[in-house]
DNA sequence: CCGAATTTTCAGTAATATCTGAAAACCATG
DNA sequence: CATGGTTTTCAGATATTACTGAAAATTCGG
């Protein structure tokens, strides 16, 4: 454990914390957000126990994570030949991390909100008063900036990193 | 208080309730975007004692998260003349609320995000092991990656609501 | 400056979300 | 089918966040 080793396992617990943080000021708790940091930056897959180990957390907390950011596609599982335990990898590349979780939000955010928008468009679409009017218009103009998100959330999604870049460049000159 | 009134009421403390939810399943608490559902779909401006009474909640309670979504620039608060008490009215336009939200949160979440990203970067750029580089790249790859978000959250931010329709309908065909 | 109306603050309480630790289930191997 | 390693579950404990209610501060008309 030299000084060279020291500084960067520093390091990666300022940037574990603080995305932990950051997560946790989303809708993501904070263990899985630092889990996923933890992943990310680390050559090797890890074990159950590395991360315990490595974020002083328990077995049940670690295991609920990895399977939750499992589900996300955001982290594989791998075997080892020889070894009986789960080893655990985070996806690296930054574009399929963003596309991965865009997707999820949209279908755990975006979908269910258009849903009651919807409904409640509908329930209100016959009531003859100010009041009753004004409602309906909102959610009419809800729903309809909500389904525009959602399909511009499904483009993206299904952009390659390339070809994202391209349109950005062309569309805003940058 | 006929039948009319009685479904529009029903309707709009199911938008509430859900909008709500939806909030707290976001960073954003319950009570705040009950608030901000109740005054988007109210056709004139209410005081605080309507929005606890609406909604059941304490004075405190309506009082803070009131101030907090002025802060976030979703509600404005309008004088009456002879009235004393200050009414609180949201902004309407789907558009301009996709906008606010956008920069408020690249404000609270992107740009301190970056910040970390830059120091670990940096603080990692001369660890010359297998370990070190790994961390130093992806800390540099999730650094561009958000320097280019914060970007074209900018960008987004300041265009007009028909420009992105329009670009939205060039680039993607729809 | 007084008093009434209103806003603001905040200590204490309540509600919610998260974590632990240990037991149970699972599973490959001899 | 017994054993030991591993994963999974979950009741209870803990930590975090949100809310209440009442007191204090502020504001304004007179």
């Amino acid at each position: 454990m030299n000084a060279t080793t020291d500084a960067l396992k520093e390091t990666r617990d300022e940037f574990v914390a603080q995305w932990g943080a950051m997560g946790s000021q989303w809708g993501i708790n904070r263990t899985m957000a630092q889990i996923h940091a933890l992943l990310m930056t680390v050559p090797e897959p890890l074990d159950t126990d590395a991360v315990m180990e490595e974020l002083e957390i328990s077995r049940g907390n670690a295991h609920t994570n990895l399977k939750e950011l499992v589900a996300w596609g955001l982290v594989r599982i791998v075997v080892r030949k020889g070894e009986r335990r789960d080893f655990f990898e985070a996806e690296k590349d930054v574009w399929k991390i963003f596309t991965t979780v865009a997707r999820e939000r949209k279908r755990r955010e975006i979908d269910p909100a258009l849903g009651v928008l919807r409904k409640c468009a509908e329930a209100s679409a016959g009531i003859d008063t100010p009041e009753g009017r004004a409602f309906h218009e909102q959610m009419k103009q809800l729903e309809e900036f909500v389904a525009f998100a959602s399909t511009m959330a499904d483009r993206v999604a299904g952009m390659k990193h390339g070809f994202a870049l391209q349109m950005a460049a062309k569309v805003f000159g940058g």
